[in-house]
DNA sequence: GCGTTTTAATAATGGTCGTTATGAAATGGA
DNA sequence: TCCATTTCATAACGACCATTATTAAAACGC
């Protein structure tokens, strides 16, 4: 590599800033809602470089998520050598937490975000349906705290923990869905989460 | 209403028809990957018919997104009738997995995918994407594997499952983070779903 | 310094997007 | 029958999209 470095001009800007730019990018407006004309100006660099450079539009989304595994997902080899699954489990849960919530202006993870956010003409229509999904989730919590007051749920439990934890499951599902999980998966995932339930009285 | 029924040419296209055709096409693309050319072919009806009728693209998602409510996830409010908590859980659970299964041509969720899917032309990325995830979730698999061979998860679990299970729970937090949920929400969802885990040994 | 090679910058390309004039057809009231 | 009103169909609009010719500038080996 490197072997066409010996001659020719040399490049003035730098690659993994440049990349570091477009992952900036791609996190907070999603695959489709990143135009070119955003990723160029966050790069600091004209179109045909970042073409010369990385190739079109996909593939320079696919080099960002390369690096996206090896710098902010390394938490995940780590956890997986941990002794106990809880333990990895635990490790990765808090983790991914952490990075979905570190950088303010780019919320949640590249990987969903790169499919679910989009362009910002698209924003009133994802704050109608976060609204749709906040109520949803204002019903659940009314209900548990009957729950709680019916001695259904025990007094220390907190009602807006298990509508928030109840939502995780169907969005984690939903997700899922689309991804090509079987009925049957599904199933087990509900069971599970089911199985975290404390029981009656 | 309808007083300008009483003049006028009369609307030659069923607008619930329409409304359900849009929808299939929300279901399937998503808001942004789903073009006006979609839509009016979808429902067999000119572009300013759909606009006349509907408004603009927004509009006729939101549209379309009250009707999903009414039409589809009528089963909430049936669920929040139930006398305890966790049938409440349960119902909602089980009825979702149907509804994220129920249509092989528009999978999971229109909340979710409205903002998750997109065009056509994305399909490559969304593909790598589903295949990253996948790879993950293949090392959970056997870092679970493991730890049965280890009794540190019982035998009788599936490591499968747990996986699963695990991705729904991270996959529903990162779509949380996305609208906005603090971290200790997400924090006491994560020790919800852990405490679901079954103790070692 | 010359020639080769690579990058930089400007500007243009074809295509698709959401949205809307425009005029013809249809309907009911007068 | 004629008018007011609404819908229908064709076609066009400007804007933005991702992608690239094209030309100038820079850096090396010789």
């Amino acid at each position: 590599m490197d072997w066409h470095e010996l001659m020719g001009r040399h490049r003035e800007f730098d690659v993994e800033k440049a990349l570091d730019a477009a992952m900036c990018v791609f996190w907070r407006k999603g695959y489709e809602g990143a135009s070119y004309a955003d990723l160029t100006q966050a790069a600091g660099v004209e179109r045909p470089a970042l073409y010369s450079a990385f190739g079109n539009k996909e593939a320079l989304f696919k080099k960002v998520l390369v690096r996206y595994y090896e710098h902010h997902l390394d938490y995940i080899p780590v956890a997986l050598a941990l002794p106990t699954a809880r333990e990895v489990a635990a490790h990765i849960l808090y983790n991914a937490i952490d990075l979905n919530t570190r950088y303010p202006e780019h919320t949640g993870c590249l990987g969903i975000n790169g499919v679910l956010a989009g362009s910002d003409e698209a924003e009133p229509v994802r704050l109608a349906l976060i609204e749709a999904r906040a109520e949803g989730e204002a019903m659940l919590v009314e209900r548990f705290e009957r729950a709680k007051a019916e001695g259904d749920l025990p007094q220390a439990a907190s009602a807006q923990t298990f509508a928030a934890f109840l939502l995780a499951i169907l969005h984690g599902m939903a997700v899922q869905a689309k991804a090509g999980f079987s009925r049957e998966t599904l199933r087990a995932v509900a069971d599970q989460a089911l199985s975290a339930w404390p029981a009656p009285k």
